[in-house]
RNA sequence: CGCGGGGUGGAGCAGUCUGGAAGCUCGUCGGGCUCAUAACCCGAAGGUCGUAGGUUCAAAUCCUACCCCCGCAA
């Protein structure tokens, strides 16, 4: 089929890479715009652009989709179906009436949970045991539309934002190329969303990350999990920012206030909480590197008692 | 030219301001103690102090350029 395919961040990779290797001609690539990212203020590109460069693929990075100019260049390429994977911007119902097969995303929960902009890490934060990939037909309304396919893989106890992410690119991209063929076949399904049991989650900032030790250490703890490598879970040492990469939830009775470091051995630090203790095992101070708790205490000395955030 | 921290035996750090013998906490190896140990005691190996120049009698330390890692911002 004559597929245009629109996507930007690293969970469309995948997709797109599926989508080439199936034989599909991919007749163009709609990214956004390049960012000043990074140290020194450089430019870099999505990495959708960067997988689009080394296949030759014609690439558009319109500002807004929605721009009659745009449209028009897309209806002139005349595709068969649009193929949408965290693209980053909301399409305009012309856009989603050009294809005759109509416009398919694929989306990283079990629709209708989670729809909205960061579903892998909401999953993880909000302690679910699983969570999936949904393909669906897009509407003008915010991953509201008819599911296709869907599966669904189990959330394990050590899951990061990371990792999970990795495993739902990849098998999103194995779904989605299915339901390219049932497309084809027009053997492919809607099923609608039950939209009384919808929920919805933002776009990930930074804010998010700032633990609050008055929360039960069992949810801080997912929360440094699901925010895991991005944005980041952290709170403050000394007046320096610290994140917290990998800790493990103690029960232990109420001693100290929120946030006191109740106890240091020579390879972890243990935390109070609203309800539990968390023991760091893995931490990194702001311009450190990333470092196991024993080696960080090698030459970072912490008393007990100090209070964190 | 966005702001800032840092690169010192295998790990994490001190030492740099005020040049003058390579240090600390661990790890590793050998020995001892012990019923035993991740504990304790004794000893040993292991370093181009990011790279290249410069200043100096003398540079981890001062000057110049470059490379790499990291936090913020985006």
């Amino acid at each position: 089929m004559k597929v245009l395919f629109m996507g930007t961040p690293e969970f469309a990779v995948n997709t797109l890479e599926s989508i080439i290797q199936e034989g599909h001609e991919v007749i163009g690539v709609v990214t956004q715009p390049d960012k000043v990212k990074g140290r020194g203020g450089k430019v870099s590109y999505p990495a959708v652009k960067e997988a689009a460069l080394t296949h030759n693929l014609n690439i558009y990075q319109p500002v807004k989709v929605r721009d009659s100019r745009f449209l028009q260049i897309i209806r002139e390429l005349e595709p068969e179906v649009i193929v949408v994977a965290a693209f980053g911007q909301i399409l305009p119902k012309e856009l989603l009436d050009i294809p005759p097969y109509g416009c398919i995303n694929v989306h990283a929960s079990l629709l209708p949970k989670y729809r909205g902009a960061a579903p892998i890490q909401a999953a993880i934060i909000n302690g679910e045991k699983e969570t999936g990939v949904t393909i669906m037909y897009m509407d003008v309304k915010l991953d509201t539309g008819d599911m296709i396919l869907w599966e669904s893989i189990p959330i394990s106890e050590d899951e990061t934002g990371g990792s999970l992410h990795d495993k739902l690119a990849s098998l999103g991209a194995k779904l989605l190329v299915k339901a390219l063929r049932q497309l084809e076949n027009n053997t492919a399904e809607r099923t609608p969303q039950d939209d009384s049991k919808a929920t919805y989650v933002g776009m990930l900032n930074k804010e998010m990350g700032n633990i609050d030790f008055t929360q039960s250490a069992l949810s801080i703890e997912r929360l440094i999990r699901g925010l895991n490598p991005w944005p980041s879970a952290y709170t403050k040492l000394n007046g320096k920012t610290l994140k917290l990469w990998k800790a493990k939830v103690i029960d232990i009775s109420d001693t100290g206030q929120p946030g006191e470091i109740i106890e240091v051995t020579k390879d972890a630090i243990t935390v109070m909480t609203g309800k539990g203790g968390l023991v760091i095992q893995e931490l990194q101070l702001e311009g450190k590197k990333r470092l196991t708790c024993d080696a960080f205490l090698r030459g970072y000395p912490i008393e007990k008692g100090v209070v964190l955030g």
